[in-house]
DNA sequence: AATTATTTGTACTTTAAAGTACAAATATAT
DNA sequence: ATATATTTGTACTTTAAAGTACAAATAATT
């Protein structure tokens, strides 16, 4: 952990801000996708030169890699918070219109959600990371799994749920819709199949 | 259309059989992706050269489009065989347990359906067929619906179905076992959530 | 046998993107 | 003031993949 106070430090200051520089490059990482943005996208977006890339953030996949750290803690930390939902339902509600409504908010042609995007991509398998947003995927699944368990003690959800399946049958629909928005789906339909869902759900 | 009549040709014969080197062109493709396949992957796997390719099939994307062509026809043409299903339930099930099939019987690790992969790659976006793909997966859309239609008319779902959404509800199951199973789920988790949908399916 | 059309195989060019060397600039520390 | 540490900006190298030029080979046609 780097502290941010600003013990005065030797030589030339650096003239953009880390963490704005990070959301700039997250920003472009999610309109474009990993893969169709390069490096001068970035140094552009940014407005500073290629060697201070990277030598704030190491190369490429490393600057990826700390935007989707602030991705994570940022546009997709309702993930966790919406666990703490009243019912079963509630949470499920919650997760998929939210979702539904950050992939609908970038601007232009939505290109679902980063990290589900990122975690079919390729390059990224290559580079080590996609095994990591896959890790982060399925820990998401295991809190759901938990959230569930409590839900069927509760007699929220029937005692012979097999939380495990529902949980991955809800994240599913999740990695699916983000499929549907970048094939052009728009917001209505999305919050209709969500609609869709929680209308046979099984529990309250 | 070629006809594929051996009308004996001028010059000298083509070592490789084209339909034989798009099926293995189109296995390669299904195994690693469009994206990180490289011409050379493809010149090792038909064990001819460059040239040949580029003179066989124009270049890169054009063999993909070939070979997804034979996709098409092939591994994925039980989305519309499905159709004549008697109940919309049958439809359901047999489309989205046939698609596990496909994709867990590819070697190795599975990369989920080619075409829906494909409809979120950047670089073929900027080809231009990745638009092709996504509209043959909207047309494959209409063609539920339809069939949605006809058992809304004969009782099986019921008057007040909103046959567009629940066909959208029914694909983006469809997209989102692609993703999970190149993330790593398993064919049994697989064809559980399958399950989880069945089990609530507002039909017959 | 000579001609013509086409494929093959070797070796090349092109291109785009990642990554880097290095001098000049700008801050603090002594 | 001088030394030291770090960033900046210009211009470069590297790399990997797509795509191609061209002579040799191999078939049918005349």
């Amino acid at each position: 952990m780097e502290t941010k106070a600003s013990t005065k430090v030797l030589g030339r200051p650096r003239k953009f801000d880390k963490d704005l520089a990070l959301d700039t490059a997250l920003k472009v990482f999610m309109q474009k996708g990993y893969e169709a943005t390069s490096l001068t996208d970035i140094t552009k977006a940014l407005g500073i030169n290629r060697p201070s890339v990277y030598a704030a953030f190491g190369n490429k996949e490393a600057l990826f890699a700390q935007a989707l750290g602030r991705y994570i803690q940022g546009p997709i930390a309702y993930l966790n918070d919406v666990l703490s939902e009243k019912t079963s339902r509630d949470v499920v509600r919650a997760m998929l219109m939210k979702s539904v409504e950050l992939i609908v908010s970038c601007a232009e042609q939505p290109r679902g959600c980063l990290a589900v995007q990122s975690s079919i991509s390729s390059e990224l398998a290559a580079a080590g990371i996609q095994q990591n947003i896959v890790n982060g995927l399925h820990q998401i699944e295991v809190n759901i799994k938990n959230r569930f368990d409590r839900a069927i003690d509760e007699g929220d959800l029937p005692n012979d749920t097999d939380s495990w399946l529902l949980t991955k049958y809800v994240t599913t629909l999740h990695k699916g819709l983000s499929i549907q928005a970048s094939n052009g789906a728009n917001e209505e339909e999305l919050r209709g199949i969500v609609e869709i869902a929680l209308k046979s759900w099984p529990g309250k």
